[in-house]
DNA sequence: TTTGAATTGTTATAATATAACACTATGTAA
DNA sequence: TTACATAGTGTTATATTATAACAATTCAAA
C-alpha cells in the first residue's frame, strides 16, 4: 500500500544517523556528524529533514526541534504522531495506540471541523525517572 | 480554587498585548510592539512569556513557536493543551472538549505510565478555507 | 533527447532563544 | 526594623534554530 521511496544520498546519510541513535537528535548535531560525509552547510541537513518528515521517514519532536526516527509501521507519514517524553531524562518514545488514533483521527471540534494530521506530546516521568 | 497571580509590570504589558491580538504572537513581534514602553531586549519578553506559560495565562504553539492568550476558564495552568491550526490562513484556535480532556488526562500507553501534561495540535482547513 | 522537477552546493542572513552578571523590588520572619 | 530569601529587572553578548537566494547538477518521464 505505501510508496516506496528511493532516499537520495543526503537524505539516505541523514536517515542512518537518526535511525541509529537512541535519542531524537537536533539539527546542528546532525550537522557536526555527518560533515566527515561531505554535508557541509545546515541547508543540506535540513531539506533532507523536510523530506525525511513529508515522507514520514522521521518525525519531528516540536517542543524539542528535534527529529526521531519512526518505527512504526502504521506510520507511513507524518500526519497522525503522538509521543510521550520523559521531563527528566528526555526519554522520547513515539506512541503506537490504535485506540488513541483512532479516538484523535475521529476527533471534530464544535464547528464539525475535522482534521487531516495532529501531533501530540505526552510529558511526564519514564519508568527509571519516578 | 485557583491562585491569582499578580502580573508585574512587564508581564502584564505583555500578557495584554497577546491577549488583545486576535492571532497568536511570535516572540520578536511582541518585542517590536512594546519597546516603546521601555522593553527593549529579547530576554526581558521571554522572561515574561516563561511565567505567562507557567501560570497559564498564555499557552505556547510549539508548531508555531508563537503564543496565545488562554481564554479557557478551566485551564488555569498549561498542562493540558489542544489547539486547532488552520494550514492556510493560520487561524489557531484553543480547543475546549470535556471529552477530549478526559480522554487524553486517562490516557496510559503500554507500558502503564500516566503523564501529567499534554499538548495537542490538529492541523486541517478552518470553514473560510475549505 | 529534451525538458521539468527535484536535489545539491554554497554563501549569507534571519529568526528564535539563552548565558551571565549586576542590580532592584517585594514579601516573610526574627 | 532589620535581615534574609525569592522573584523580577536591565543589559550586553552569544548560542541555537532555520531560511533566502542563486547557480549547478542529477535523473526520470515524455
Ligand atoms: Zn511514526
Ligand atoms: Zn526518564
Ligand atoms: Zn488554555
Ligand atoms: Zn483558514
Amino acid at each position: 500500500m505505501h510508496k516506496e521511496h528511493t532516499l537520495t544520498k543526503n537524505q539516505q546519510i541523514i536517515f542512518d544517523l537518526i535511525d541509529k541513535s537512541p535519542e531524537p537528535m537536533k539539527a546542528y548535531s546532525i550537522l557536526f556528524n555527518v560533515q566527515k560525509k561531505g554535508i557541509k552547510a545546515p541547508l543540506q541537513v535540513y531539506r533532507a529533514l523536510d523530506k525525511l518528515v513529508e515522507i514520514g521517514k522521521i518525525h519531528k519532536i516540536e517542543s524539542r526541534n528535534a527529529f526521531i526516527a519512526c518505527h512504526n509501521s502504521s506510520c507511513q507519514v507524518s500526519k497522525a504522531t503522538a509521543f510521550s517524553i520523559c521531563e527528566i531524562c528526555e526519554k522520547i518514545t513515539e506512541i503506537s495506540s490504535a485506540s488513541l488514533s483512532k479516538y484523535l483521527a475521529n476527533f471534530k471540534d464544535k464547528d464539525g471541523m475535522k482534521y487531516s494530521k495532529y501531533n501530540l506530546e505526552f510529558f511526564g516521568l519514564c519508568k527509571k525517572c519516578r
